[in-house]
DNA sequence: CTATTTAATTCGAGCCTCAAAAAAAATAAT
DNA sequence: ATTATTTTTTTTGAGGCTCGAATTAAATAG
C-alpha cells in the first residue's frame, strides 16, 4: 500500500515537485513554478524560500532579470550549481569514464581511459577505479569532500540493489562489492546499475516526448541487453538489474548461445554470433570469449559489397531480434525502440529483416508503425543515464531533508 | 507525478488504508486498525466516526463483542454489508454467470446460465444479458436502485478503458459498446475486462502470501491468455486490457495459429492446437473454430491410455508453454504460474514438459523452484475477480468522497 | 467497593495548503 | 514629476490533517 501519510509528507513530496519542475524548465520564476507544479503562489513562495535558505536554489547572478514590461519584474531562480557535485562512472571492456557534473547537471571534469580490463584481477580493478575517481577530481581541482553521490553504468550482471557487480565481462572475478570499495573510499552514496539501464534513462532525457511512459533500449554488444521502461520505471528482474532479452527464446534447439543454453536471441544477434555467422561457422560453435569492434565493421562492410555470407549473419539477427521484439508487444503493446552498440552499426542491414519479423509474428497492432531507431556509441549514453539518476537521487535526499527554516528565530 | 499534494488527499489516502484494513480483517476494533494502517488512534477515531456516520462501517450487531478480559472492551467494527450492492458478470462462449455481493463480499444471489452465445447477434448478446441481470436482481428481491456497480468478466478482446468487447468468441458481432449497454440500463458504473485479469484478481486474494508482488495465470482454453500481475499491478496492453501470450514467439514459421500468423504459442497449446495434434492433421491445418471441453478430456484421456499421438500433443503443448515462460523470465525474475481453464486438465502430463523447456532455457535462475499449479475450472475465478475489482474500485470512489461530518451543527 | 487495566475520545500543538489581501517594483499616463 | 496601472511576490488568516498526551469510559480483579 502507499507509504504512511502524514502532514510533512505533503511538503515533503511538494518541495520534489518544486524540484522537478526546476529541472524541467531550467531557470524560471516563482509564478511559472506555481503554474508548472499546479500549486499556489503561496506554497511556492513558503517552499522556495526554504530552498533559498538552505542553499539549494539561487536568485539571479546579475542583471538576467530580463523585466517583460509593465509590472513587478519576475525574480528568476534557479538550481545552484554548487549545492552538489556529483561522478558518473561508464565502465566497460577495455573502457572506463569517469564524469563529474555539478547540481545543475553541467560537466565539470571529464576522464575516459581506455584500458585492458580483461586482465585485471578485482583488486586490479578496485585500484584502477578508484585512482580514476580521485585523478579527475584532482583535476577539476575539486576537495574530496564536495562529492556528494557516485553512480556507476557498468556492462554485466549487478544486483537489483545496486550494490554488487555479479558478473561482468570485463574480469574473470565475480561478485565484486562495488558499492563498497567506493562508499568506504569516498564516503558518498554510490549506486551500481547495468548499463541498459542507465541508457533509457538517458534516452528519456533526450527525448521525453517519445521515450516517455513506455520504450526499450536493445544494447547489442558482446551480449544482448535491454533496458525496460514500462509505466514510466524502469523494470528489473529482483536477482539482477536490467533486462535479459537476450535470453529470450527465439529457436527451441537453435544456436549454441553464450549461456550454454540453446536458441536464445544472443545466439543469433550477439557479436559472436554474427562473428561465428558470417566466418561460416556452425552453430555449435563455441562462442568465442572476446570480439572487437574493427571484425563487426568488416562484417558489415562485407555485406554492403555483397557477401552473402555476412548479410544472412546480419539478416538473421535482425530477424532473431524483430521475433523477441514481437513476442514483446504481444504482452504490452508495441512501443518505441532504441538499438545501442556496436551491433547498431549496421542497423541499415538489420532494419527490414526486424520489421519482417515483427511483420510475420503480430497479431493487428500495426507492426509497420514500431518506432525504431539507432545510436551506435552506447557510452555517451550510459554516463548521461548515471548523472541523471544521480541527480534524481540526489534531488529526492533534498527534498526529504528536514527544512529548519525558522530554526534560529 | 503523485498525486497526494494538498491536505485533504491525506485524509483521503488514509481512509482507503482503513478500508483496506478493514477487508483484510474483517472485523477489527478501532485499536487493531491503528495497529493495523499504522497510523495513530486519534486518526482512526476520526476516520472511524466519519464511517459509521456515513454509514459505510457499523458497529456490532449484538453481544458479539467478545470482551477478552480485563478492561474496556473492544467494539468491533464491520464494514456495513448494506452500503453497498455490486454485481459481477462472467461471461463465456455459451455461459453465463451473474453474482450479486454485499458490501463485505458476500454473496446474495447467484444465476448461472448455459445458453447458445456463439449464434447470437449483438442485439441478442445485448438483451440477454440485461435481462439476466434484472432477473438475478429480482430473484434476490432487491430494488433496482440499490445496485451500485457492475464489473464484467469477459472471453475475448477487451479494450484498455474497459468500456467494450472488441472482440470475442462468444459472438460475430464485433466491437460491442458493452459499458455504455450496462450503464444506461442500470445507471451505474460497469467495468469490463478480460477474464484473465480478473482470474489475477481472485488468485491475489485466496492466497495473498503466494501471489503478491508478480505472478500469472494462464487461461488455457480455445486462446492461451495471460493474466500478469507485476509490481502489484495488472499488466495490461495500451489497446487491450490482459495480456496476448499466446501470441508470444515460439517456433518461427511453426504451425498455423488462429491468429493468421505462424508459430504462437496458441497454435501449440491452443485447444484446437492439440486436438489438430493428437488427430494427426499438419501444423497447417485450419484451426477449427470451436473445440469441446469434452474432445480435450477424451484426448487427455487418451494419452493417460498410452496413446502416442496425443501424448505427443499435450507434450508439445508442454514445451511450448514452458519455452514461453522462459522468455517471460528472461525479462523478469522467475515468479509463480496457474495454469487454468480447460487445458489445465492435463496438468499432470504436460508439467514435466513445461519443466523441462524451462530447464532448458533459463540461464542460471532455478528452473526446478519455479511454483506451478493449476485449476481446472476458471469460472468462478473470474466471477470472484469481478467481484473483488468492483468492491476495490467501490472502495475508492468512497474513499474520495468529501465527508460532512460536522455538517449539521 | 476500590484499584487496575485496556479502549476510545478529546484537546492542543504543529504541520500544510490555499484564497485573499497587502506589499513591492516595475511601466504607462497625465 | 507624479499618479495610475500592472504584475509578481509576500503576508495573513482560515481550515484541514495527524499526532502525543491527557481524559473519559467500561470492563475485571482483588
Amino acid at each position: 500500500m502507499n507509504p504512511i501519510v502524514r502532514s510533512d509528507d505533503v511538503r515533503t513530496q511538494n518541495r520534489k515537485r518544486v524540484l522537478a519542475a526546476m529541472r524541467k524548465q531550467g531557470v524560471s520564476s516563482r509564478t511559472e513554478i506555481a503554474h508548472e507544479t499546479g500549486l499556489s503562489a503561496a506554497t511556492i513562495s513558503a517552499i522556495t524560500a526554504d530552498f533559498l535558505e538552505e542553499n539549494i536554489l539561487v536568485p539571479p547572478t546579475d542583471t538576467s532579470l530580463i523585466s517583460s514590461g509593465r509590472g513587478r519584474p519576475t525574480i528568476s531562480l534557479s538550481i545552484n550549481p554548487e549545492a552538489a557535485l556529483i561522478c558518473s562512472i561508464s565502465m566497460s571492456v577495455n573502457y572506463l569514464s569517469v564524469l563529474l557534473v555539478n547540481y545543475l547537471g553541467d560537466t565539470v571534469c571529464e576522464q575516459t581511459i581506455e584500458l585492458e580490463t580483461r586482465c585485471h584481477s578485482e583488486s586490479q580493478l578496485r585500484s584502477v577505479l578508484l585512482s580514476a575517481i580521485t585523478d579527475t577530481m584532482v583535476a577539476a581541482k575539486m576537495d574530496a569532500a564536495k562529492l556528494q553521490r557516485i553512480a556507476l553504468g557498468v556492462q554485466g550482471l549487478v544486483d537489483v540493489a545496486g550494490t554488487k557487480i555479479i558478473w561482468s565481462p570485463m574480469c574473470e572475478d565475480r561478485n565484486m562489492p562495488v558499492k563498497k570499495w567506493l562508499e568506504h573510499q569516498f564516503g558518498v552514496t554510490t549506486h551500481i546499475a547495468n548499463d541498459c539501464d542507465m541508457i533509457v534513462q538517458a534516452l528519456s532525457k533526450r527525448d521525453p516526448e517519445k521515450y516517455s511512459d513506455n520504450f526499450a533500449a536493445v544494447l547489442l554488444a558482446h551480449g544482448v541487453g535491454m533496458g525496460l521502461f514500462l509505466r514510466q520505471t524502469v523494470v528489473n528482474g529482483t536477482s539482477s538489474s536490467a533486462t535479459e532479452f537476450g535470453h529470450m527464446s527465439f529457436k527451441p534447439d537453435g544456436a549454441l548461445c553464450r549461456c550454454g543454453k540453446h536458441g536464445c536471441i544472443e545466439a543469433y544477434a550477439g557479436d559472436y554470433a554474427i562473428v561465428r555467422h558470417a566466418n561460416g561457422l556452425t552453430e555449435c560453435t563455441q562462442p568465442s570469449a572476446m570480439v572487437d569492434k574493427i571484425d563487426l565493421q568488416a562484417i558489415t562492410e562485407r555485406a554492403r559489397n555483397g557477401d552473402e555470407l555476412a548479410l544472412s549473419a546480419l539478416q538473421q539477427a535482425g530477424t532473431a531480434i524483430g521475433t523477441g521484439l514481437s513476442s514483446l508487444f504481444a504482452l504490452v503493446d508495441p512501443f518505441p525502440i532504441v538499438l545501442v552498440g556496436s551491433g547498431a552499426v549496421s542497423f541499415d542491414l538489420m532494419e527490414p529483416h526486424i520489421r519482417k519479423a515483427l511483420k510475420g509474428t503480430m497479431i493487428a497492432k500495426n507492426p509497420e508503425r514500431v518506432d525504431l531507431d539507432y545510436i551506435a556509441d552506447e557510452r555517451p549514453l550510459v554516463s548521461e543515464g548515471g548523472t541523471i539518476t544521480a541527480l534524481q537521487m540526489h534531488d529526492d535526499v533534498i527534498a526529504n531533508q528536514k527544512h529548519f527554516n525558522q530554526a534560529s528565530a
